[in-house]
RNA sequence: GCGAGAGUGGCGGAAUUGGCAGACGCACCAGACUUAGGAUCUGGCGGGCAACCGUAGGGGUUCAACUCCCCUCUCUCGCACCA
């Protein structure tokens, strides 16, 4: 082979991203005349270098955009950096640097591993959330979602790591331990600012029921974590005193079976309710459970324990004078902080009862039974007819929830309420590389917002990194100390910086308009790119970022910015990349470097691996076999083109009235795969098959003669719709191709070929033949023929006729174009 | 425990509406070319000598089941003392 029909990746890949940028082929703009496409793959933190997860999340975003694109749409592809966070600040310690200089170092490196990748992005729009130009408008949104009470201040325990010295929010937070490092979370009271999220906790849920294009995987995580429950709040007065335990249920029907009151150890009314003489007990209990960390407290088997306090509680509804306990099993905060113990009807406070001896009232039998506390081993929590209830006595328990509670409310004694799960989104962190929070704390004045004229507050850069905790802003006086915008008197800066979680929650939008000098975003262009049509990522973040992104976007929309409900129309949750049953990772020595990856098979070939070895939402198992085998596929297209070259040259135009059988053969199944390859694009996202149907029509090319007639011509529509059809899996291979097969224009800018429905009519079709169910043989026939005639010859078959011999033909079903069973016994 | 998803050759995976199980690729085997082959090409490749048996296991519906229904097992993910 000569050398300039070999297949090296290296040159004509690198040829091929200077071609596209330099005529600036994946640049888009606004266009109301055109069809939108917004397309967005999760934008990755600068760590260094790129992994296999991104090669494999941008593939797949890839093939999407050229298709999209070759489709007609206008296709907004953007891609930036979620550029603040620890792990900057971690290495300027470490190398006595900047995070800065990390951070921007590290885009450039990435930056070049991406275009390497020959990825359809639009350069121009691209953003770093650690820049200026960025944050800005997040501290104006900030001030106005203070201005509004979204965003405020309150001291209370939060999440500590010890390890990054910082706040976490709750949904950072897993099994106890530090999302990031790992570090067991210890709780702290501090002062913090929050973003009042639980006031859009009902939208959150309820737009789950109307988001079709999420996974319901991610849409049931986001349900749980939101964790909506309706019930009522009862108040039960307090013994000797004027004031009153307040409750939450969603179990008002077993109200009246009520017998004591289980309180979370840190409850406010916890000391003030202890007696004299149970002081000492009361409080070693309290220091045990706070001295038991969460992951242990809130296990399923922790065993349940409480103390007396001494104090009772009257039951509004029955007047039972009820035991107040402190018990290690209720949360503080969740609902009130106070559980009315049912222990008949309710697991926990059943086992409570049995350890501390106190009593059992029914108030729901189940049907056709009845129970009796003497036996009962455990509680009866399903719904039955309501018993030593008073009125409501003979109802059905499910039916009497409503009743109770109209009635609760009617008397006075509690309401109906619906309580979340789901808190406010901490959003303090005491940590330099990141947002500063735009506000001044004055002596006199309190909080105050930094003015208008004053923003952004910009990171200082000349700070010093020792290692030594705290956060290095807190240290550095030319930042902290100002006058009071207000009065003018000396106060001191915030010095926390915003969760990065924060910057991720709109970036989004800020790629239709990332040179908006105005504002965060100008509303025109916002309107016309947004929702994002695909959002791509890892499932990772189905309820961080997926959560505080959605709920970005309603607040965005109140405030006037924005026009949509949801930012994301379709989410596709892609698998991770799996390598000898184990996630990629150092320690196991299992990870592929994309660098070396693409020096040795080209940026085609690993793309092509990524997306031909599994579906993506599933894991994909890395094979450097199976890599050889895209590797060996794509030198046998390449082989194939210049093969064919010089006759497809030559070719006369194509001429579908004169076709041999042979060449009608070939063309068929060129278009058949055209349409496969399609469908599976277009509605399914299986870039799998589509790959498949292509290797499969190669092996068929490979096989064809060039002795017919019309050969060069058939040939010359069967490379060119071969190209087109790998063009968005693997865009410079077949670029160049292209070029070589004689055409001048760009692939990418070809529309998307349409198949000849002509072309793909079968002339003859294979009916399978079947006895009892099985195959037992079958017949070529004409398309359209006649059902008596197809069933007539099943039958005469002479294979058959070995199984129906001797016995009585009860039925014969007949499926047009596909099969005849016959039923034979 | 609750919820969701999955279980198909030696491996990754196909089978779109109940209609040929195992497409495509990898691995493997044989052959060709070759000084050579970890290159390339050609052919084979679920099990069984066969009748037949095969989609986690068992039952059912149907002319026909990987696909629908019931039961069981296993795995993955999420939630989990949430009152």
């Amino acid at each position: 082979m000569s050398a300039e029909e070999k297949y090296t990746p290296g040159e004509i890949e690198a040829k091929w991203q200077q071609y596209w940028a330099d005529r600036k082929t994946f640049t888009v703009t606004e266009d109301t005349s055109r069809q939108k496409y917004y397309l967005l793959e999760m934008f990755p933190y600068p760590s260094g270098r790129i992994h296999m997860g991104h090669v494999r999340n941008y593939s797949i975003g890839d093939v999407v955009g050229r298709f999209k694109r070759m489709r007609g749409f206008n296709v907004l592809h953007p891609m930036g950096w979620d550029a603040f966070g620890m792990p900057a600040e971690n290495a300027a310690i470490k190398n006595n640097s900047h995070p800065a200089v990390w951070t921007y170092e590290n885009i450039a490196y990435m930056r070049g591993q991406l275009k390497q990748m020959g990825l359809s992005y639009d350069w121009d729009r691209e953003i770093a959330t650690c820049d200026v130009s960025y944050y800005r408008w997040e501290q104006k949104l900030f001030l106005e979602m203070y201005k509004r009470g979204l965003a405020y201040k309150k001291q209370s325990f939060v999440n500590w790591c010890p390890s990054c010295e910082t706040v976490l929010a709750n949904e950072q937070v897993e099994d106890g331990a530090c999302w990031r490092c790992d570090s067991e979370v210890q709780q702290k009271e501090l002062e913090q600012w929050f973003f009042r999220i639980t006031a859009y906790a009902d939208e959150l849920l309820d737009y789950t029921a109307k988001m079709p294009g999420w996974p319901e995987r991610v849409l049931v995580m986001q349900r749980n974590w939101i964790g909506r429950s309706t019930g009522c709040e009862i108040d039960f007065p307090l013994d000797a005193r004027t004031d009153a335990i307040r409750v939450f249920t969603t179990r008002q029907d077993t109200l009246f079976g009520a017998t004591f009151m289980s309180l979370a150890p840190e409850h406010p009314l916890a000391l003030q309710l202890t007696a004299p003489d149970r002081r000492a007990e009361v409080e070693a209990f309290i220091d045990k459970v706070k001295k038991t960390d969460r992951i242990r407290r809130t296990a399923e088997d922790f065993e349940k324990e409480g103390v007396f306090t001494g104090s009772y509680c009257i039951n509004p509804v029955t007047g039972r004078r009820m035991p107040i306990f402190l018990a290690n099993f209720v949360l503080v905060e969740y609902g009130t902080g106070a559980v009315m113990a049912v222990p008949t009807h309710d697991q926990r406070d059943f086992e409570f009862a049995q350890k501390y001896d106190l009593p059992l009232v029914v108030v729901i039998q189940p049907e056709g039974a009845s129970l009796d506390p003497a036996t009962m081993t455990a509680a009866y929590t399903e719904a039955g007819t309501m018993v030593n209830s008073g009125r409501f006595d003979g109802q059905k328990s499910d039916n009497a929830k409503e009743a109770i509670a109209d009635w609760l409310e009617q008397e006075g004694k509690g309401k109906k309420t619906v309580n979340f799960r789901l808190r406010d989104w901490g959003v303090s962190r005491q940590r330099y590389w990141g947002n500063p929070i735009p506000i001044i704390y004055c002596e006199c004045c309190g909080a105050v917002p930094v003015p208008d004229k004053d923003l952004p507050v910009v990171l200082p850069q000349d700070v010093v990194f020792t290692g030594e905790g705290g956060s290095p802003l807190a240290k550095l006086d030319a930042f902290r100390k100002v006058p009071c915008p207000q009065c003018g008197k000396p106060a001191r800066r915030e010095t926390d910086t915003m969760d990065t979680f924060v910057e991720s929650s709109w970036y989004f939008l800020r790629y239709c308009c990332p040179d908006f000098e105005e504002g965060m975003v100008d509303k025109a262009r916002t309107d016309y790119w947004m929702s994002v049509d695909q959002y791509i990522g890892g499932i990772e973040h189905a309820v961080l970022h997926l959560l505080y992104a959605r709920f970005f976007t309603k607040v965005l929309r109140d405030l006037g910015y924005i026009s949509v409900d949801e930012p994301f129309i379709n989410l596709l949750t892609q698998g991770m990349v799996i390598k000898d049953g184990a996630k990629m990772s150092k320690s196991k020595g299992n990870v592929v470097d994309p660098d070396a990856l693409i020096k040795k098979y080209g940026a085609d070939t690993a793309r092509l691996f990524s997306l031909f070895a599994a579906p993506p939402e599933k894991d994909l198992d890395w094979n450097e076999q199976g890599v050889d085998g895209c590797y060996r596929f794509l030198n046998r297209v390449w082989k194939l083109v210049h093969e064919f070259l010089s006759a497809v040259q030559g070719a006369a135009v194509l001429d579908v009235a004169v076709l041999t059988d042979e060449e009608r053969a070939l063309r068929r199944a060129v278009h058949k795969t055209l349409r496969k390859v399609t469908e599976d694009l277009d509605e399914r996202f299986r870039f799998n098959t589509a790959i498949a149907a292509v290797m499969e029509l190669m092996n068929v090319l490979q096989g064809a003669k060039l002795t017919l007639p019309q050969a060069g011509a058939v040939m010359k529509e069967a490379l060119d719709l071969l190209l087109q059809m790998l063009a968005p899996f693997v865009p410079h291979i077949t670029e160049e191709l292209w070029q070589r097969l004689g055409h001048t224009g760009c692939l990418a800018d070809t529309p998307w070929p349409a198949y000849d429905a002509a072309a793909v009519a079968d002339e003859e079709l294979l009916i399978v033949i079947q006895v009892n169910g099985k195959l037992r043989s079958k017949l070529s026939v004409t398309i359209g023929a006649d059902e008596e005639a197809v069933k007539t010859q099943a039958l005469a078959d002479d294979k058959v006729k070995v199984f129906t011999d001797g016995k009585q033909i009860r039925k014969v079903i007949y499926v047009p174009g596909k099969l005849v069973n016959i039923v034979a016994g």
